[in-house]
Order: structure tokens, then C-alpha cells, then sequence
DNA sequence: GGACTACCAGCTGTCTACAATAGATAGGAC
DNA sequence: GTCCTATCTATTGTAGACAGCTGGTAGTCC
């Protein structure tokens, strides 16, 4: 039995609140790639638990839109199609922003710092080449700002989006032709000089620069993805 | 014990299904009245489940919005605050106007044909003075747009702002002072226009007037709630 | 008389065991 | 040889019982 050996890291008080923190890092960083299946049993003795309380983090999981749950059939991590990359860039925008002017507007000293250091980890990630906790760090960043735009329905919209915004951008750092691609670089260190910026704005409570920054964060994801998702043919010439 | 009684309207095949909906109708038209707890063990017995399937649907409801949960604590439903209509009116307008503009483009026949249905209902509720069924009916329709707009994202979004959409008009049509004011009637009518002309507009795929429609539907429900919560003086003269 | 503490009731959280359903496999019929 | 069908297994869904925490109450001490 798992749960009574004391050097399991999972046999902690709560061990469910860890359940869902793992099962949601998986996703983000695709370790569990979409529409795979997810065994219930596994996961109870992966992590120390009966049944029960892992289907009621599958449900909720489920609400956040994480994982899809059809009845009588195994839950799946929610599918990333073809059609969900045009569906992220046409709402994201609109989600992106209003979080974000929201947060310049009403952002307290102690979030900036929180962002802050965040932002102060987010570089770690890149510096240290962890693909991960770039991604999981990007997340939170995003997300932090959702939270200071203190408006309860600007974050759950926000989450939605920000579950695919981080597998969407997984599937490209990870494609190894793409990293070694001299934009590649380029684009991270934007990327993060981007969100110096953001910062920037959110603190000195300019909703107008705030705004037009976090577009130009959004569209240079956009062009990226687009350049991966269709590149520009190969310069090869058949005429040998 | 309740569920081995055939004539109990509960004892369905698909008790959970349900109760889910069940629970969502009576958060919506505020028989749950908001920050009211919900007993487990209460709901089990009342549609003829165990507490584990009952515990399941909570979360689930947790993750749309409906409930809050905490540790150790009974689950309440979401509270609805003197601040949740300025972020409603914030945030909402963004939300409807992308799930509009999208359902213009994309909408199929057989949709339209199904939003009709509804507002043939919803008609039909204001006509017979059913308030329940009009809040009902009123989400069921703005729900219908959101999943005619085909767009994995603008749906959780719209479903979060049509929790309490529907909680915010049902406090205000409910107020036997308001109800009785003339102004009252008119909106309602009003309401029911721009719901047909957002029908057409949406099924002649024309996003601009589609937008500009909804954003004229929301305004029409600000200005009434601004209405109610800052009513003009009484017109009493203190002078005899 | 007031405040602190220990007990107690009720609820939430969890576990084990059982029932039901879906998919797979093997057997038989055409 | 192919298709259909029936059984069988693995997984999901549910039930009932137990453990742990919270809040209230009553009793006692200062």
C-alpha cells in the first residue's frame, strides 16, 4: 500500500490538491498529450487515493476544461485540433486585453512585485533552457494578471484560454527543427522583453499601453505559429 | 428510502444528469438563493443517490461557476455581490459581442431554425408571466448563440456571464415595485424585439449588425439595472 | 459574572466493496 | 472465409460505512 510509506513525496496531508496540481501541469506541458486517456486507478495509486476523490478531481478538472468525461467511457485530456489554434487566436485576443487593461487599472504594489517575480523566474526558465517551466512560467504570468484585473468573470475565460495558449506553445519549442531555427531565439528573448514591458505599463496604470503591448505579445505568438504551422518551402533546387 | 419508489419523478435512469440540472436551473432563477449552503446529504436523498455521485456533480458545478467550495465547509453557491454587476457590465459586452459575431458567420440552418424554438418559448413565458421560465428561457437563448459561434473558447466564457446574467434579471424582475412599473412592461417587450432582430441579423450572417444589435440588448438591461439600484427620489413633498 | 476549555453533534472527506456497462475475443452459422 | 453473436473481462458508476475536522454548547474555573 503506498499510502503508509512515508517516503512516498504524494502520502502528504493533501494529497488531492497535489493530484490536481500535477494532472494540471501535465497538461500544460503536454506530458499528457491531448485526447489521451486517463485511467482512474492509475491515478489512485499513483498518488495514495481511493477512487472517489480522484473522479471528483476528474470533475473538476472536467469544469475547468482540462479533460472531457463522457459517460460509461474513460476521461480524456481535452483534444487540441486543427481548429483550435484559429479559435485561440480569434478569442484570445479579446480576453488578453480586457484582463490586461483591467489590470493596469487596478493593480495593487504587491502583485507588481508578485509579477514581478514571476517575470524574475520566467527568465530562469529561458536562461536555463527548461522548456517546461518556461511554459508553466509563461502560465502564471498570464495568469497573475488575470487576477489582478479583479473581475470574476475575466478569470475563468482567462484560464480557458491560457490551458491551450501553453500547449499550443509546447508543440512549437519542442519540434526540434523549429528550435534549432535562428528565429527561434529571437522570438524568446522578445517574448520576455514583452512582458518587462507589460509590467511596465500595468505599474505606471496605463490601460492604452498595456493594451497595445499585450497585442503585440499575442501576434508575435500568432506569426510564429503560423510560420510553423505553414513554412515557406525548402530551398532545394531539382535541377542536378 | 426514496429510490426504490417507482412513482418518484427522481428514480430516472440518469439520476445525476438530473440532479445537475436541476441544481443549475435553481442557482439560476435564485431558488438557491446566492451564498445559500447545499447540503450533501440533503440532495442524495432528494434524487435517490449515494453522497459520492452527489460530491461529483458539485465539482463539477465548482468548476462551471455555479458553487464555491472549501475545504471542511459546506459548499455554497457563489455569492453575487454589490460588485459582481460592474464587473458583469464590464466584461459581458466583450463576450457577447465575440459569441454574436461569431454565430453570424458560422451559424447553420438547422441552428437558426433551433433559436427560434427558444425564443418561441421565451415569448411564450413573458406572455403567461412565468419569470422562471423567462430568466430560463433568456439563458437558454444567449447559451444557443454561444454554441452557434463554433469557438471552443467563447462558450465557458459565455456560460460564466450567463450565471449571473440570469441571477441579475431575476432580482430585478422579481422586485414587486419595479414589476409594477410601467417601464417595466416596455422592457420586456423591447427585450423580446431585440432578441428577433438579433435572429435575423445573425441568420442573414451580418456580424456588424449583429454587434451592434447585442450591444443595444446589454445596454437596455444596464440601464435598467442602474435604474433599479439608483433609482430616482420619491416624488413625496414634505409640507403639509 | 465572564471567559476559557473540554466535550459533543453534525458535517465533510475517504475507503472498501459491489453493481452495471462497454469493448474485446472467441465461437459458430451461413 | 466472412459475418454475426454471445460470453467474458476490464473499467466506470454507485452504495454504505468509517475517520477527521469544525462549530457550537455546556460546564467549570478564575
Amino acid at each position: 500500500m503506498p499510502s503508509t510509506n512515508p517516503s512516498d513525496p504524494h502520502a502528504s496531508p493533501d494529497r488531492k490538491a497535489s493530484l490536481g496540481g500535477a494532472l494540471r501541469r501535465r497538461i500544460l506541458t503536454m506530458h499528457l498529450a491531448p485526447g489521451a486517456v486517463i485511467d482512474e486507478t492509475e491515478l489512485a495509486e499513483e498518488f495514495g487515493l481511493s477512487r472517489p476523490p480522484v473522479r471528483e478531481a476528474m470533475r473538476q478538472l472536467a469544469g475547468e476544461g482540462y479533460i472531457e468525461l463522457e459517460p460509461n467511457r474513460p476521461a480524456r485530456v481535452t483534444p487540441l485540433g486543427y481548429r483550435s489554434l484559429r479559435d485561440f487566436f480569434l478569442f484570445a485576443p479579446v480576453v488578453y486585453v480586457a484582463s490586461t487593461r483591467l489590470a493596469a487599472e487596478r493593480r495593487t504594489d504587491a502583485e507588481v512585485a508578485e509579477l514581478k517575480e514571476i517575470q524574475h523566474r520566467f527568465r530562469a526558465a529561458i536562461r536555463d533552457g527548461d522548456v517546461d517551466g518556461r511554459v508553466f512560467e509563461n502560465d502564471r504570468f498570464h495568469l497573475k494578471i488575470g487576477e489582478m484585473a479583479h473581475n470574476a468573470y475575466v478569470l475563468p475565460s482567462l484560464r480557458r484560454c491560457l490551458i491551450d495558449h501553453a500547449r499550443i506553445a509546447k508543440v512549437f519549442y519542442e519540434d526540434q527543427l523549429a528550435a534549432r531555427h535562428p528565429k527561434m531565439a529571437e522570438e524568446r528573448d522578445e517574448a520576455a522583453a514583452q512582458h518587462d514591458e507589460i509590467i511596465a505599463a500595468i505599474e505606471a496604470r496605463d490601460p492604452d499601453r498595456a493594451e497595445a503591448l499585450v497585442r503585440a505579445h499575442l501576434d508575435l505568438s500568432r506569426r510564429n505559429m503560423a510560420m510553423y504551422a505553414a513554412p515557406e518551402g525548402m530551398a532545394i533546387r531539382f535541377d542536378n
